[in-house]
DNA sequence: CCAGACGTTGTT
DNA sequence: GTCTGG
DNA sequence: CCAGACGTTGTT
DNA sequence: GTCTGG
C-alpha cells in the first residue's frame, strides 16, 4: 500500500511535464513527508480538468456518507484502493469509471521488516523527479454546511520485485504511471478492460530505493525536513543483503 | 425483512 | 495490550 | 501504516 | 445508495 509520500519537488517546473497549469487558487502543497492519516492536501490532476494541477485531501469520501463525522471516519479507510476490487466496492465503483486522477509526488516511503525491526525506505522514479500515481477522487458535499470536500484515494497493485524486497510483508505498491503515459489514465469513456489493463505494477527497473533514518517517525523532531530523505546505513541490513 | 457497513493489509 | 498522533 | 504513550494536578 | 449478515 502507500500511506506516506513526498511532494517537495512538485512545482512550477511540473507544469511542462504534465502539460497542465497550476490552479491559481491553491498554494502548492510542497512537503518532504506527508502522512495520509492526517488527510493532507496533495497535488493532483483530475480527469474532469486534465489541464489543471490542483490540490485534494487524501482519503476519499464516498457520496453515501451523510455527516462530517461519518466522512472523517471513512477517510482513514480509503487512503488506498486495491486495483483488484475498485470496480465492485461501494466506496470506489463510481469513481473508477469517471473520476480518475493523477497524484503528483516525487517519492514515497515504505517499511522493510527484518526480524523485529522495521527499516524505512525512500522510493523514487529513476529518471524523473516528479511522477504520478494513479488515483480516484470524489467531490463530497457536506449537507449541513453546504461545503464541498475534495478528496482522493491512491490505487495499489501487487508489489514488483523491488517493492517485494522492501515492503516484504504486505507485498503491495502504489499504482505508478509510466513516464510519458500519465494522461492515458485520465482519458474519458474508457472501457473497464482498458482501465484494468492499465493498473499493473510498474516495472521495477524504473524505480530506485534506499534505506533512510528513523527520523520519519521521530515524534520529537519534524519529519517534514530534507534530512528525512537522506540515505542511511544500517550495518545489519547491508550484512543481510550481502548474504541474500 | 432490518440494520449497519461501506477500507487496507495479513493472520488466526 | 490498546489507543493516539503524525 | 509506525512509534510512543499509557496519569494527576496546576503552571508557564 | 447498495450490499451483507443475521
Amino acid at each position: 500500500m502507500c500511506y506516506s509520500i513526498s511532494t517537495k519537488k512538485v512545482s512550477k517546473e511540473t507544469e511542462k511535464q504534465f502539460k497542465s497549469k497550476i490552479d491559481s487558487c491553491i498554494v502548492m502543497p510542497s512537503h518532504y513527508h506527508l502522512s495520509g492519516f492526517t488527510q493532507p492536501l496533495v497535488p493532483i490532476i483530475s480527469s474532469i480538468q486534465p489541464s489543471l494541477i490542483t490540490a485534494y485531501h487524501w482519503g476519499l469520501i464516498p457520496d453515501f456518507c451523510k455527516t462530517a463525522k461519518e466522512a472523517k471516519e471513512m477517510q482513514i479507510k480509503t487512503l488506498n484502493a486495491k486495483s483488484e476490487t475498485v470496480f465492485t466496492l461501494p466506496s470506489f465503483k463510481h469513481s473508477i469509471r469517471d473520476k480518475r486522477c493523477l497524484v503528483l509526488v516525487d517519492g514515497f516511503y515504505e517499511w522493510r521488516t527484518l526480524g523485529k525491526q522495521k527499516y524505512p525506505y525512500f522510493i523514487q522514479y529513476k529518471d524523473t523527479e516528479v511522477f504520478a500515481m494513479g488515483g480516484l477522487y470524489n467531490d463530497w458535499v457536506n449537507k449541513d454546511t453546504g461545503k464541498t470536500e475534495y478528496t482522493f484515494s491512491i490505487i495499489t497493485t501487487p508489489a514488483n520485485a523491488l517493492m517485494s524486497k522492501i515492503h516484504n510483508e504486505k507485498l503491495r505498491m502504489p499504482f505508478i504511471l509510466q513516464k510519458g503515459f500519465e494522461h492515458h489514465w485520465l482519458t474519458a469513456n474508457l472501457k473497464e478492460t482498458e482501465i484494468v489493463d492499465m493498473m499493473q505494477p510498474l516495472s521495477d527497473n524504473l524505480l530506485k530505493a534506499y534505506a533512510i533514518s528513523k527520523l520519519i517517525t521521530n515524534k520529537n523532531k519534524n519529519p517534514d525536513s530534507p534530512e528525512v530523505q537522506l540515505q542511511f546505513e544500517y550495518p545489519e541490513l547491508d550484512f543481510f543483503d550481502a548474504l541474500n
